[in-house]
DNA sequence: AAGCCACACAACCGCGTCACG
DNA sequence: TCGTGACGCGGTTGTGTGGCT
């Protein structure tokens, strides 16, 4: 038995979205606020799944979505955080006030994408095309540490990443970015994985899956059925450091 | 002016995750 | 613990538009 659809396909319009139906959506999330999408267009007497109307709003009704071209430090800044992060655009989002992650989305890929090419960069690893690339020591698949800071996360998706980009977990003061670390300690050599779990997971069912991304410096991600924040300070290619977030 | 093509972006679809009963 | 519904995310598709021939 197959997934439940997330609405009745028949009597539902598709395609653009018309003036009236913009207004109609509007004024019922002005009056009952957002969520309860799969309820909110029989309410608001509109004929579309709940679905889109979530991403219409999300997309493009939003009072505070900043409409128009992105500036150069958007450009900079989203070509450093895909660099951290991959295709995690809701959290790339997360980092741009006003922009969407799919408006990001689709701007990664019909300008940013070109621009890293036409400077000779792969726009998936950032490094320069064909250059072969290394997993990290301890055999995960490695993004390179970017020779710049990360920015801080002003809407972070989990209370850990919060909590990691805005307090020093080492002294668990508050205010010191942990990226200051490496200005502090420039010998430092940072990463970002994302690995299967470092301890025996022979006590646990866990659904695992070979998968792993290090993403960038300072924060290291592991999952397999369950996931594991790290923040790692390398030196000289050794792990001297792994704290769990 | 018409046709074609590439591009940009809105919208859709499928699936994973989470909350709740 | 399990099943189900709702939500959110990322990949993909569809469509409008502008430029070129």
């Amino acid at each position: 038995m197959g997934r439940s659809p997330c609405c009745e396909k028949v009597n539902t319009n598709k395609g653009a979205w018309t003036k009236e139906e913009d207004e109609r959506l509007i004024a019922h999330i002005r009056a009952h606020g957002e969520g309860g999408w799969r309820s909110l267009p029989k309410a608001a007497g509109l004929m579309r799944c709940g679905k889109s109307c979530r991403l219409r709003w999300i997309n493009y009704l939003r009072p505070d979505l900043k409409r128009g071209n992105f500036s150069e430090e958007e450009d900079e800044l989203i070509i450093k955080l895909h660099s951290l992060l991959g295709n995690k655009w809701s959290l790339i989002a997360g980092r741009l006030p006003g922009r969407t992650d799919n408006e990001i989305k689709n701007y990664w890929n019909t300008h940013i994408k070109r621009k890293l090419l036409s400077k000779g960069l792969d726009p998936q690893t950032h490094r320069p095309l064909g250059e072969p690339y290394n997993g990290c020591n301890n055999g995960n698949i490695s993004r390179p540490a970017p020779d710049y800071e990360i920015p801080a996360f002003e809407n972070p998706k989990t209370p850990e990443i919060a909590d990691f980009f805005q307090y020093d977990r080492f002294e668990s003061s508050p205010i010191e970015p942990a990226v200051h670390k490496e200005k502090d300690h420039p010998d430092l050599n940072l990463d970002l994985c994302i690995s299967l779990p470092s301890h025996s997971s022979a006590d646990r069912t866990v659904d695992t899956k070979p998968s792993s991304i290090s993403c960038s410096k300072g924060l290291q991600v592991n999952y397999g059925g369950y996931c594991e924040i790290r923040y790692c300070e390398r030196n000289a290619g050794d792990f001297y450091q792994s704290r769990l977030l």
